[in-house]
DNA sequence: GTGGTCTAGACCACC
DNA sequence: GTGGTCTAGACCACG
């Protein structure tokens, strides 16, 4: 498991944490059973407090990602709501290919992240109606 | 100029009210010398403190996104580095298109975003091993 | 590190503070490096508030007077342009001199403040007539 | 009358207005019975709300420096306090070859004023000895 | 313990 | 009316 931290993002290093495992569980990079680098050695790589490492394995404990065998380590959760690995492989060709069109155009990361943040966060134009 | 806030995101909402205004900026929504609503105007309508909109205001300014002219309001600043509004707009499109596609495929819009992010932090080529 | 405040200048109290740190800088009284006291700990000392403070050193970071790391403190950065410390030195001295004859002379604070004040601001050649 | 205003000092502009008036007195540039330029020409030639002068001028009739006369102007008052002219004369002398010497040794505005300030605020070493 | 964000609300300077 | 400063105090992220 390769983590990136973007420390100035102004998201959370423990968010960062989980939303990177949760991803790599979708992708298929990590599989039920899989285990986890421990909590000192991701702090060492990532130059992090382990205190913020932990913070994060113990929320993703929490939201059911992963198990904490006490001695042993953190492993991958069995995924009762199945992950359709299948689907995200392919989905991200789609965003491959998005993103190298974007970054062909001279978008920079923050230009395309703002992109695609108003079109995530675009509303609905009638979504009262129903 | 509307914002669309997300309290529960972690990221800070003054970061979040920057960002808009840079991306309505870039996609030339908002041009040099545009007046933006006012901080108590803009805190009433979102709900949130004037302070801390306030802030924004302030980094915004910082930045040499805007102008804050002392009794009478803030202004869009002359970008020295033309932006380059075009190009945005064609990108846009391709955003809309891979975002269409993304969602028919069943992705939500947390999985969207965590492919984006994958993509587009960069890979150090040796990975840490354990 | 130890401030001075003055309430009733008219200039901010944020401004004050970082004033104090960047001729301490210049002085050589803090040196690449050196931690300055905690954001709480300035303004039980100072009797002010502590976003106050907080908002002194978010400007010096922003400055690149001094570097914040997020759970350890506040230190002061490493000048590229490098502060002449001895010519402030010899500066002090003159100073001195003239604020001691100009005691002497019978002029209080504020009459002297104008003086230097009037002296440094640079005259427009031409003068605005009636 | 010529006044120097600085908008990014931190110090109201309306302070900056009187402060120099009051050096002006000082130093004999200003006599009584002199007429202070009109409110809305100053507002003028500085670029500046009519209001902040007005704000000025009637502050400056408070503290006694000025009288107002309705319908034809402002006029320097009689001062009670002798004003010393000549000390301030000679005074600006010293202060003259200070600021010289101190920019010939490479100091910038900024850090002469804040030397000066250092200088002026240093406490008493046995203030309460008496 | 550190700094950072946010809220609530007062008062000031400027237009 | 505008933005700017300051206070008071809660809660969070990080070490």
């Amino acid at each position: 498991m390769l983590f990136r931290i973007n420390p100035h993002s102004g998201v959370p290093l423990y968010l960062q944490l989980i939303e990177q495992v949760r991803h790599a569980i979708e992708s298929g990079a990590l599989r039920p059973g899989d285990q986890l680098p421990g909590i000192r050695k991701v702090a060492e790589d990532m130059v992090m407090n382990p205190n913020t490492v932990a913070k994060a394995y113990r929320e993703m404990e929490h939201a059911g990602l992963i198990v904490l065998r006490h001695g042993s380590g953190a492993f991958i959760a069995d995924h009762h709501a199945a992950v359709q690995t299948r689907a995200i492989q392919k989905a991200r060709t789609v965003v491959q290919r998005a993103v190298t069109a974007l970054r062909d155009m001279g978008l920079d990361e923050g230009a395309i992240r703002r992109l695609v943040d108003s079109e995530l966060t675009e509303r609905p134009l009638e979504e009262t109606r129903k």
